[in-house]
DNA sequence: CGTTAACTTGATAGCATTCAACTAGCGTGG
DNA sequence: CCACGCTAGTTGAATGCTATCAAGTTAACG
């Protein structure tokens, strides 16, 4: 069934076994309480590393695959198509998130993931994953949170989609990556990477390229944001929360809420 | 901290019960294969019965609860309110759905519940729902997937509002709800109750009631559907599939995929 | 320094919204 | 029993936001 990891030098092993600490741990503590003894299992999975070239796809819609994957380093994101070649674009990721956890209940994909930048992710084989929920309740609470969050931003996306303008869908995406590039712990909420481009941008808000550029621009010249290649500086945050009507409840970065 | 559940006369607990039986328990099934044990654990939950008006709030935005809901009889939806007034509806249920499991772990609410017709639901408290989690894998699977498949619509419903123009909105949202009608056990695909307003479709497609009703006449003209009150018959199917760009993959109705 | 992708700009077109009436259905009460 | 009043549905005209089309400009990169 799942093809045997590949082998990895030592030092390679310890290296990515840090990051999936520094990464994947961190975020799975956000969602439950973890014990030592969860931590080691999650630690001890046996990940397969495996490096994505940017723009290049991770999994393909109506694909099957036998693990999850964690995201380690880079910015990926997920996507559905429409017959004539239209494409959604259902979520940014960054480091930290498991982006393809639906799979391990689901079967058949029905969207694509593909990566932004150049990518590093850790594939946790499904039955692994499956053996660590059956066994560790913190494991289980956590793994079903990361869902339970993920749903709770696919809904605000509706709302975005569904009832915001242009100005407002383009500045609540701001926000929200802004929050939680910081979450994430690979920016802050004023100055942050987002390699996306104005097509990937459109996509994701239901626009054309074309209206994202012009939007930008007005967000630039009400002073909100600058943007420098791929870094978004957010020049006023006060005036873009308001412009965007972001109120990141709905992210639930407290573990409580 | 639980209020206890009101008292029931011994047959209305049997009636309860049996309606537990035959809708969530019939719902939880296509999840993950329960022993009897489970369902047995499911069945004997100290679920709190509450009847609900049509069109009358569940739970509102910003609440918190100390249960989820498990939808027994009638129609619900679940909304967002912008600041202006204006709403996207996020989801539609149906009898079996559970509808408010995100309390479960994520405290305050992000979104409304408001019901569409009369409606018939069982509280089942955060505090069983977790044991009966943590005590049986089959229990946890099921709840888990119940929240996959439901992100997997949200998805789909990105895609609808992000990239598909009214007619195709419109048709897709009847082709869901025929197949999810008709898995639910209340209605067939190509008849069943769709107890929406043309204002609460408009919320749902992030459209104007008048426009939805003007695209309803399109296809009712095209000899796609008919409506007759709050009954849809589908006179078209493959009509409206190709109309909408239907493809129920996102439903994960078989638990293998 | 040529080539390509990303970004920008302007003009035009169109789908959907907005505004404003009007009709139909239905429950309630005089 | 029918008028009343409310809600849902329907229709028409005008506006407007966003898409489309078409070029031009900048930036990245080998």
């Amino acid at each position: 069934m799942t093809p045997p990891p590949p082998i990895l030098e030592d030092s390679d092993a310890e290296a990515l076994r840090l990051q999936l600490a520094r990464v994947f741990l961190r975020k799975m503590s956000t969602h439950a309480p973890l014990t030592e003894a969860e931590a080691d299992v999650l630690l001890a999975m046996p990940v397969r590393p495996r490096r994505i070239a940017a723009r290049a796809p991770i999994l393909l819609e109506g694909a099957t695959s036998d693990g999850a994957y964690v995201l380690l380093e880079g910015h990926a994101y997920r996507f559905k198509l429409l017959a004539d070649g239209s494409r959604q674009i259902l979520s940014f990721h960054l480091p930290g998130d498991v982006i393809d956890l639906d799979s391990a209940l689901l079967g058949v994909s029905d969207h694509g993931l593909a990566a932004l930048t150049a990518v590093h992710v850790a594939q946790l084989p499904h039955d692994a994953i499956l053996a660590a929920v059956a066994a560790h309740r913190g494991i289980a609470r956590a793994f079903w949170r990361e869902t339970l969050v993920e749903a709770a931003i696919f809904r605000e996306w509706l709302l975005n989609l569904g009832r915001r303008d242009a100005y407002a869908r383009v500045a609540h995406l701001l926000c929200e990556m802004a929050v939680r590039a910081e979450a994430a712990g690979v920016g802050r909420a004023d100055r942050f990477e987002l390699p996306a481009t104005q097509s990937e941008l459109a996509d994701a808000t239901g626009m054309t390229p074309v209206h994202v550029n012009r939007t930008l621009q007005r967000l630039r010249g009400d002073g909100l944001v600058e943007t420098r290649g791929s870094e978004v500086r957010i020049a006023n945050w006060r005036g873009l929360v308001d412009a965007g009507g972001f109120d990141p409840t709905y992210l639930h970065l407290n573990a409580g809420d």
